[in-house]
RNA sequence: GCCCCCAUCGUCCAGCGGCCUAGGACGCCGCCCUUUCAAGGCGGUAACGCGGGUUCGAAUCCCGUUGGGGGUGCCA
């Protein structure tokens, strides 16, 4: 696609925090933006007072902040542009492109149900010249006849016939301006080039463009509508029904890069097919005409594959900033986390973990007395030969060098001396120390540890046989 | 009901008339590596909804059908 300079917005309704889907549109426009040196808007489509939240507004903020998605200018809201809003409406009314009505919407109710016919206004108050008043709203004559069309980038033609097209309420009897009101308006005030936004937009942009017209705006901009994200039912996500926050990933441990790079895989996918990639090269291969029209799921096994890679992708100093915030909290006491021990376990938990929440339980066997024994683990590791490992494990234990490698060489012997393979013998240590069949690696966390507290727990488990 | 959109492995993406006995990724399964678990390596599983056309040739174009979704608010 051939751009110059695009204008681009993200245009969320503050009655909600951000959600995958909106930080999807958000990440699409800023990406064309970015992708043809344009410029990328924020603005808050608050027009509906009575369910817009101003502390949503910095809900929403800090989440595309997170996400890294900036905007370039001042962010619009559209509350405090209504009396543009309410100009256009005038002028709507003045050319006769509007007329008001008075019809409650259980009289509409009631006489589509009584004519059997769809449901929706039916002209009613067309040519009632019904004066301004309480409970009058201001509806826009939408022509009886003909057809509009618009060129979706991505869906190629799309066309409404007026026919199907209701007089749809452009002012509320509050005398607020309703939403497509204020995005026709706006769009052509602010000068936006491109729509890009989600599907379940498409069918009011016939109303924004029959408005734009009868406001005597010329042009128009570019549409394109991006495909609903959907959960595994296949329906457009919900936020009451689906785990869509973007706030609620961030504090379960993914990083923002991982979510961003997740997200543009949804319903776009570079030409090379090099999916996990820096975000830099996905703005110079992104393409708006390449986006997928087909709904997409939203798959957080995907996402936390990817953002096990970007995890293991740190250098250990930023691994060890990004965790800092989830060990605040753990299962051991608030004065007995120990930060230099949980950095020099760091290296080992980076490539173990798939999200930074994972990383408490690494390493909660160093700041607790004595470490909660998983039954399962235990039953495993601590028959057979169990009680010969343990009791040979502290004897060797006394003595030797504290450090990995001697600890290493050390259970070997033990094994050996057993008939055992390491895999074995390292398992009752392991459980007697951590509480766990799994973990990081044995040796560095006995160093870790310690001589005496690493004797005591297999003392501890020698004594529970 | 009406309007609109969509349709390739379970999922995401590739494929834009011959290179497709359909490719990559996630997941899943197996093997290797290995002190557990991961990571990594190797291999496997699995899809063009259906019916008609157009064409020498169709996953790719057209029509229909079925299925799914979105909209149908004095919400955005």
């Amino acid at each position: 696609m051939d751009v110059d300079a695009p204008r681009v917005r993200f245009s969320p309704a503050p009655t909600g925090s951000l959600h995958v889907g909106g930080a999807r549109t958000a990440l699409f426009n800023w990406l064309f933006a970015r992708r043809h040196g344009g410029t990328f808007l924020l603005r808050i489509e608050d027009t509906d007072v009575e369910r817009s939240r101003p502390e949503l507004t910095d809900a929403i903020v800090d989440s595309l902040r997170w996400l890294g998605l900036e905007w370039d200018e001042e962010p619009v809201h559209q509350s405090e542009r209504a009396g543009l809003h309410r100009d256009a409406v005038a002028k709507l009314l003045a050319a006769g492109c509007a007329y008001r009505c008075d019809c409650t919407q259980d009289d509409v109710r009631a006489r589509a149900e009584a004519r059997g016919g769809p449901p929706g206004y039916d002209g009613h108050c067309r040519d009632r010249d019904v004066g301004p008043g309480a409970g009058v709203v201001v509806r826009f004559r939408t022509p009886d006849e003909g057809r509009t069309t618009f060129d979706d980038v991505i869906r190629g033609e799309v066309g409404f016939d007026h026919a199907a097209l209701e007089d749809f309420v452009v002012q509320r009897s509050s005398g607020a301006p309703m939403f497509v009101v204020a995005n026709a308006v706006d769009d052509a005030d602010l000068g936006i080039t491109h729509v890009i936004r989600g599907e379940d937009l498409i069918s009011v942009t016939p109303k924004v463009l029959l408005l734009r017209e009868a406001l005597g705006i010329s042009q128009r901009p570019v549409f394109a509508h991006l495909p609903m994200l959907v959960n595994e039912r296949r329906q457009k996500l919900s936020k009451r029904r689906d785990d869509v926050a973007v706030g609620a990933y961030r504090e379960r441990g993914y990083l923002a890069e991982a979510m961003v790079n997740h997200l543009a895989l949804l319903g776009w996918g570079p030409p090379d097919g090099v999916e996990i990639r820096p975000l830099a090269e996905i703005v110079e291969l992104f393409r708006l005409e390449d986006v997928n029209p087909a709904p997409a799921f939203f798959d957080v096994d995907k996402l936390t594959h990817i953002n096990g890679v970007y995890l293991r992708g740190l250098s250990t100093a930023e691994f060890i900033g990004a965790a800092g915030r989830f060990l605040e909290h753990g299962p051991w006491a608030p004065g007995d986390f120990d930060f230099a021990a949980f950095e020099r376990m760091a290296p080992l938990v980076q490539e173990r973990v798939t999200t930074l929440a994972e990383a408490p339980e690494m390493v909660d066997f160093l700041f607790v007395d004595q470490p909660a024994i998983d039954p399962d683990s235990w039953d495993k590791a601590m028959k057979g030969p169990a009680a010969d490992v343990l009791d040979a494990t502290m004897a060797a234990y006394q003595a030797v060098a504290w450090e990995s490698a001697a600890l290493l060489a050390a259970l070997r012997s033990v094994g050996e001396e057993l008939g055992l393979p390491l895999r074995r013998a390292q398992a009752p240590v392991r459980v007697a120390v951590t509480g766990r069949s799994v973990g990081p690696p044995l040796f560095e966390s006995l160093e870790v540890l310690g001589r005496d507290r690493s004797l005591a727990r297999l003392r501890s488990a020698r004594a529970r046989l």
